[in-house]
This record gives C-alpha cells, structure tokens and sequence, in this order.
DNA sequence: GCTAAATTTCACATATTACTGAAAATTCAG
DNA sequence: CTGAATTTTCAGTAATATGTGAAATTTAGC
C-alpha cells in the first residue's frame, strides 16, 4: 500500500479544526493537539501520522507528540488496517464519551493536586495561631473543591442516558429539592 | 502615611501561594496572576500594590498588569483606606462566591466561543452532502455543550446554601430521577 | 489649574513553550 | 536474524508569553 490516501478535508471541517487550535490554549492544550484531536474526531475514517501531518502542514515528529499527549489525554482510540503497518488513530465515538473523559482528566491535572495541597497544609499541627484567618480560608477552599469532586466523580458514573436526563431536568431538581426541605421540617 | 506595613506570609500561607503560581498555567492564567490572587485570599487585610509586589517579588508594574487580569476576571474587590490614596484590593470572602464567579468567567472564555463557533457552522445551507458525518459530530457535540451550559446557567442561579444541598445530594439525585421514570412510565 | 503621588503603558529583555529535522530506536515481514 | 518501514527522541531553533524599568498618564489634595 504505498499509495496514500491524501485527507480531504470541507470547509465546514476547516473552521472547526481552526478553531480547536486557537482555543487549545486555553484547554491547556497546545494549538497542534487541538487540532489534532478535531481533525481526528470529524474524520470518519481513523488516519495514520502521516494523513495527518499532511492535512494539517506539521511535521511528523510534531505529529508524533501530538499523539503521545493526546493518548495521555485518553482520547485515541488505535486502530489496525491489514496489510499495513501504519498505525491509524480516531478518537471515541461517542462525544459524551470524550466529554466524561476530558472533564475527568481535567480533575486529575487541574483540581487534585490543589486538593492535595490544601490537605497537607491543614493536616500540619497549627503551632501559631496568628495565621487562622489564612488557616479558615484554605479550610473553607478544601471543604468546597471535596464536594465538588466527591460530586463530579458520582456524576462519572452514571450512564450518559441517565446523565442528560439529569442535566435537562436542571434547577427543576432545586424543585424536588424544596420537598425533600418540607418534608424533613428545614428551613 | 508613608511607612508602609510590611506584609508577614506564614510558612502555610507560603505554601498556598506557591502552588497557586504553578499551577497557574494549567489555569489559564500566568504564575504571577494566580500568586496575587492567592495573596489576596490569605491576606486577612486588603493590600496595595506596593505591598503585593513586595512580598512575591515582583515589579510594580506587573503588579499592576496582574491585578488588571484579575480585574477581567471579576474577583476583586477595590477598597479604599481613609486618608491614603494608594488603591486596596481584596477577593470576595466567600469562597462559592469566588467558584462560582471562577466557573462562569471559564465558561464565557472555554465553552461560550466554540458554542458560537458550532452554531455558526451548522447554520450555514450545508450544500455538498459529502461531509455530512463531520456535521453530525458538530451537531452532536453543539447539543452536548448547549445542554451543559444551560445546566451550569441554572446552578449558576442558585444560592450557595441551596447549590451545597443539592451537590450533597450527589448520585442520590438519581433515585428521584428513578421514581420519576416509573411514574411516567418510562424505562 | 498645579503638582506630587499613584497607576498604567509599552518597548525591550528574559523565560518558557512549541516545532523541526536528523538520528536513534523500535517493529515486523521474510 | 536481517533490514526496510515506521515511530520516537532530542538538540537546536523558532515562536510565544512573561517580566521589567522608564516614561506617560491619571488622580486628588491644595
């Protein structure tokens, strides 16, 4: 199989692999992997690290650590064509998939470890009691970002029917909520 | 008043601090940003810029540029001492206030702009059916992030009290969401 | 209005991050 | 095994982002 198969890519397709690279810096991505990534999910077929240097003007060694980052990112799916010894590449079907395991990744780089460092500080002896205003506050920050995690990995676990069900009912739940209260005898 | 108080940092304080800096990349935001921000949160008294530029050791004038930034980012708060003309600054006490503002502000700059993007894309008259699978991604995933941020505009309307109840609530949200699947007699 | 204190701006310097090509390492059919 | 195809690594370079001091601008008491 010598002859490749060149990436053809829309207009449509263009604006939306453009626009993963602009953002990219902002998801704490590099502009490449962004686009990487959406060039790989708009592609129907999965492509190996040559389609898709090619498709988007970088080299291949960009390409190759563009890959390792995203498969740290658990976003790749591998994909073997017989009677070829290229790798291909695509990303998960599903887009509630990708985003279930982009929030989840994000927790482990972006909140985990302020977590971890908010629970040595308290868990040290406060010998000096001149910095309890500072103490309070990171106490306060670590009780918040536990509940939010403690909630986001609870949420990780349902299934994406049930998930947007969830979603779509919304602050209608604030609702029930306001039963669960009068029923208990709260405020 | 030209003597100006020196401020004290505790060890833990220190800590706090420093970690807020490095992580400040994966953040979005640069180390010296996240530094002030981190600051202003243990300092128990408003500071000047005199004094934040001081005790993280930077110039004055990226002082200035950082609290610009946190300015954009909505979480300051400016406070002005009786006979001194020098501007305090401050971040809000309560630290759901500051999530919730953090979540919002992320949203406008994360999600807000690839939502646009999508919509735009998919309202274009999609002439050539060649690259309809590359349209249906895009719709799935407009549909996802518009759901998302519908829900998060919801939370967002809450009150703290009322948004720690229901985050405590968790995956128990989900039995309700079971009774309420019985009685209409879905699966 | 004037002036001195305070703040902001900005051109330049420094530091960090991203990209490349060449070389090394790995893989696999025969 | 061998060696050609494929992938990865990495030192050097290019591009971006961050930080500084000096100068310009704004502010507020007089």
């Amino acid at each position: 199989m010598d002859i490749e198969k060149v990436v053809e890519i829309s207009p449509h397709s263009e604006s939306f692999i453009q626009h993963f690279g602009e953002m990219g810096s902002r998801w704490g991505i590099n502009r490449t992997v962004g686009q990487i990534c959406a060039l790989l999910v708009v592609s129907e077929q999965p492509l190996n690290a040559d389609q898709i240097g090619e498709a988007l003007h970088i080299s291949r060694s960009n390409v190759s650590m563009g890959l390792k980052e995203l498969q740290s990112w658990n976003l790749l799916r591998a994909v073997t064509v017989a009677g070829d010894r290229k790798d291909y590449f695509t990303t998960p079907d599903d887009v509630w998939e990708m985003a279930r395991t982009l929030i989840e990744e994000r927790r482990k780089r972006e909140i985990d470890p302020t977590l971890s460092m908010l629970r040595s500080v308290l868990l040290q002896e406060q010998q000096s009691g001149d910095d309890s205003y500072a103490l309070q506050k990171m106490s306060d920050m670590h009780d918040l970002i536990e509940l939010l995690v403690s909630w986001l990995n609870e949420m990780q676990t349902l299934k994406s029917q049930r998930l947007v069900k969830l979603l779509k009912l919304g602050s209608g739940v604030n609702k029930i909520l306001d039963l669960t209260d009068r029923v208990s005898g709260k405020s």
